[in-house]
DNA sequence: GTCTATAGGGAGATAGAC
DNA sequence: GTCTATCTCCCTATAGAC
């Protein structure tokens, strides 16, 4: 680990991060060589391997960057304040704002929540790693359980809702061609994204059934 | 293509065909190699280059299958008739079951929706998955927009809420020893399958916010 | 249909010069 | 910090005997 420049070129170090983050979100851990990562930075394979000693740390950096990102706009979302409801719709829009501008970032982390078996759990990587999906997910299980008392969210069983409420908050900017096929449009424009976020907001608040049918 | 055995054992290809949907559903498609296919099975590495004659028939085969007991299930489900309303609930529900029911499926499905960079996607078998894929998407599709136009549900974008949905219905099944974490269960126990899915069904019907919040 | 043997290439990682 | 050269191993796939 050494001081960042004074210029405002980026390290090396930064350049293979984002590089290294671009394709394995794109092909997953075993699908990427280091060669490739080295080629698409404009460096020999050793070179890569000075600053990473191995693919696996390489790995686990790219993952811990991602989660850091995340983790701040989340936290602050989180701590500007408001009732359980109105912080809710603000830290899932936020969520979704991160993810949609970091096209890397859902692919990426969906990758990882099942390519644990191909990396080394245990080890300071593996439990950075662990501590900042901690850091996302009990803030966010106390805001569920919060509106839940205060009466605001339907009584429900947190753990299964925060599961639950994961998979449209991520797979839509993981699905790449498929989500492209669905919609028509790239998910990533401006446009799409306010689309699904408001129809991801809606679902939460009342659900799909119109409110006659009750 | 031989024809079944009279026997009730399963002919090599099918048992090819298990062992490589557990471990590609575990590693993805470069994080497995046929010699590991082929020790699963008990059978040598060129045997399986007899049935498959490449790595990527073998994972479109694995693809092909899942999606016939997908779209099977999911399609008589549709036709079982009712409303609208009852029929999302029905299908949405056997939907659940059969990924629990298989719990290499949705793994395998999740993976496969951003695995394609990696497989050649033209060709007799990529055609064949997306045909499978948009037997079932098309169904869906139609029973939203029949429940909009039915006043059940409420007015939305069909193709932002299919694309929304999918992460609820496959994601937890997905997320192995991610979603053990959050539940502190296993998310194939029986228990666990029921009470995702009447949280799930829950959501969908009235959301999250409580009634008296509106 | 299954096997042994092997081709031919690419992987992760290291040594050591500069 | 970057390079060339190399080690060792494993990969997909094929050839050909049985």
């Amino acid at each position: 680990m050494t001081i960042a420049p004074l210029k405002n070129e980026p390290s090396s170090r930064d350049r293979i991060l984002d590089v290294a983050e671009e394709l394995f979100a794109r092909r997953g851990y075993s699908g990427v060589g280091m060669k490739e990562v080295a080629d698409g930075v404009g460096l020999g394979k050793s070179s890569v391997f000075h600053h990473f000693k191995s693919k696996a740390e390489l790995y686990a950096a790219v993952c811990i960057r991602i989660l850091a990102r995340i983790e701040d706009r989340f936290v602050r979302s989180l701590a500007a304040g408001g009732t359980p409801a109105v912080r809710l719709d603000r830290c899932v829009g936020d969520l979704l704002d991160v993810l949609a501008e970091h096209p890397t970032h859902a692919r990426l982390l969906l990758r990882s929540m099942f390519e644990d078996d191909d990396l080394p759990d245990d080890g300071p990587e593996g439990r950075a790693v662990y501590e900042a999906v901690g850091g996302i997910l009990e803030p966010f299980s106390s805001l569920l359980k919060e509106g839940m008392s205060a009466g605001e969210f339907r009584l429900a069983s947190v753990s299964h809702v925060m599961l639950l409420l994961i998979g449209p908050i991520v797979f839509p900017f993981a699905s790449g061609e498929f989500g492209q096929q669905v919609l028509g449009k790239d998910v990533f424009d401006a446009a799409q994204v306010r689309r699904l976020k408001s129809e991801l907001l809606d679902l939460v608040r009342v659900g799909l059934h119109a409110p006659s049918a009750e």
